[in-house]
DNA sequence: GCGATCTGGTCTATGTTCGAGACCGATGAC
DNA sequence: GTCATCGGTCTCGAACATAGACCAGATCGC
């Protein structure tokens, strides 16, 4: 399988992995998904539960996420506007392997760290 | 778990896949991961399978790898010089959940080129 | 001897992306 | 009148990525 994502270039159909971590695997993504999770967010909501993403890029990531199809945007012709932002049936089935990364991450980002002070320490 | 995503920033402990994916969530990491799955590389052999990489991105790519304990690094005192990588023990335990992402991934890809398509189409 | 070639990078110039913060228009609270 | 709320967009400088030139040191053909 992961011969798939190293000889993707010379095939027609784009390796799936790649294209997906194209786009997912950025800084905020992933990020966004996950505060989506427990349900329906707010822009400004989502905005202050990351704390340190600019409008401008949460904005552009929730853009990306809707036109791949991970998150519904709902607007409320409302003054002031509002608009709500939910994970669709793909973005829930993606949390899925992602939960399984997540937890990699926790068992072993000990181990990570350690690596990190050795490889400084030399 | 998702909620330790969400609420590593008030925390000491850095939040665990924010840390990881920081580091291999890049454009590159996985890929080069991936392409060192089924043995020992060298730079240039890397290069060349991979293809659209940069020697730098892949120069700095591996050196993060490294630092983190993902991969290793041998290099033999010849002329021309032969650097040798390979996974370590922590570098191949993570292509294992990283295995499920890329099965959906596979699985999902129809799926999401439909919503891309669907969204640009409106 | 003389140049070309191989290797694993680094350096530089250029282009793309990112974050901070100003700004918007309509409305309600004071 | 004035300020805050909301969901963004715009602009600016800074950070980062890419392509491609360049390097040393030995070996090869001639």
């Amino acid at each position: 399988m992961l011969d798939e994502v190293r000889t993707a270039k010379s095939v027609d159909q784009p390796c799936a992995i790649r294209d997906v971590l194209d786009r997912i695997g950025d800084q905020w993504s992933l990020l966004v998904l996950a505060t989506l999770a427990p349900g329906v967010r707010r822009f400004s909501q989502l905005e202050r539960e990351i704390g340190d993403i600019s409008k401008q890029m949460l904005s552009k990531t929730l853009r990306r996420l809707e036109q791949d199809g991970f998150v519904a945007r709902e607007v409320h012709a409302e003054v002031p506007p509002r608009v709500e932002y939910r994970l669709t049936a793909l973005g829930c089935s993606f949390l899925e392997p992602m939960r399984e990364l997540i937890r990699w991450a926790e068992a072993n980002q000990a181990a990570i760290q350690a690596a990190r002070r050795g490889a400084e320490a030399r």
